[in-house]
DNA sequence: AATTACATGTAAGCGGTTACATGATTGT
DNA sequence: ACAATCATGTAACCGCTTACATGTAATT
């Protein structure tokens, strides 16, 4: 479902769009927080016809097909963002690494939490160097809250590897003290 | 692999168990970080024995396996924890509901906030009660760093979610005097 | 005797990844 | 002519979820 929404997202804040293009959109803006490939767009997005949440509105060169949102699709965007709870099951591979850290020997233990933190540095860097290029880009259509499409969510993202990287650095710290 | 690596490192953790004390353990400890059913974990540990990293070391009534580690499976785990680096796919649900967030007007985006908040807050509370009974449980086998197995995971799940609340917070806030 | 908890498995289906496959257009 | 980019799709496979299916032991 995440994945529909996603398109239907993009497709509302930039307009008409073909496969590739969502694909390259998913590549650059949405990348942080949702992934996915062309292999997986497409079909995804025949279905998406079949159920009357996108129409193909032109086609281009090179069979090219512009898929425009329809009055449904937008609907079923706005249900899902008001009523969907993100009850995504927790699986996250860092505080998996994290839980079973303490099997190790400290020096071991104290080079994955190096390895975690310069994986975590590259990572904010990355953040915020979008974060300086955003305010540059162009308001796009279809933000009525005043704020740019994909600012929260970049904001929340450079809080989280914050937190992620100071955690990082206290277990160093801590570990460090009892090697 | 991951959940490969949460079964040996609970196999390494707490000694020989079956797949039905795993699945619960995984309802119990590692929820927070990994999911898996019993339906996930039969084929798995079945897989695993195949490649000698666990073996069957009793059977007990009721057809009860009773899996026990193998130096070869120690091995891979250590392996994985050291060299594996965590590029799990991102794919967030809060954060892509954050980063579509402007596409609604203030009023609903607030209602969606508030959502968040309060299953944040829920979220938080949770932890925290199992930080809490955490220093009454024993320290398990297997341990040699001197941290309790599992403690690293839950410092840094409470610091995300404390981080999550009050991006919450502070975007209720910033939206509201748009409002 | 009935219910609950223990205990193991299988099957259908979905979401996602990697790799395969094809062809048109543009730039050098 | 060749390479790069544009552009769309399919197939095999893996991880995971939900539901189906079966039976045993302990409790009430």
């Amino acid at each position: 479902m995440s994945l529909r929404m996603a398109l239907l997202g993009l497709l509302t804040a930039y307009g008409p769009a073909s496969g590739y293009d969502l694909a390259k959109s998913f590549e650059r803006s949405v990348a942080h927080v949702w992934q996915a490939g062309h292999s997986q767009i497409y079909p995804e997005l025949a279905k998406m016809t079949a159920d009357g949440l996108v129409t193909v509105e032109a086609e281009g060169a090179r069979g090219r097909k512009i898929y425009a949102i329809t009055p449904e699709g937008g609907a079923e965007l706005r249900a899902w963002l008001i009523s969907h709870d993100p009850t995504g099951p927790a699986r996250n591979e860092v505080a998996l690494q994290a839980f079973l850290l303490p099997l190790l020997d400290p020096g071991e233990a104290l080079a994955v939490l190096e390895r975690l933190r310069a994986y975590t540095e590259r990572k904010l860097a990355e953040l915020e160097a979008l974060h300086a290029v955003k305010h540059a880009s162009p308001v796009p259509e279809g933000a009525t809250t005043g704020v740019r499409f994909g600012n929260l969510a970049l904001d929340l993202g450079i809080r989280q590897t914050r937190t992620t990287l100071a955690w990082a650095n206290d277990t160093i710290a801590a570990i460090g003290r009892r090697a």
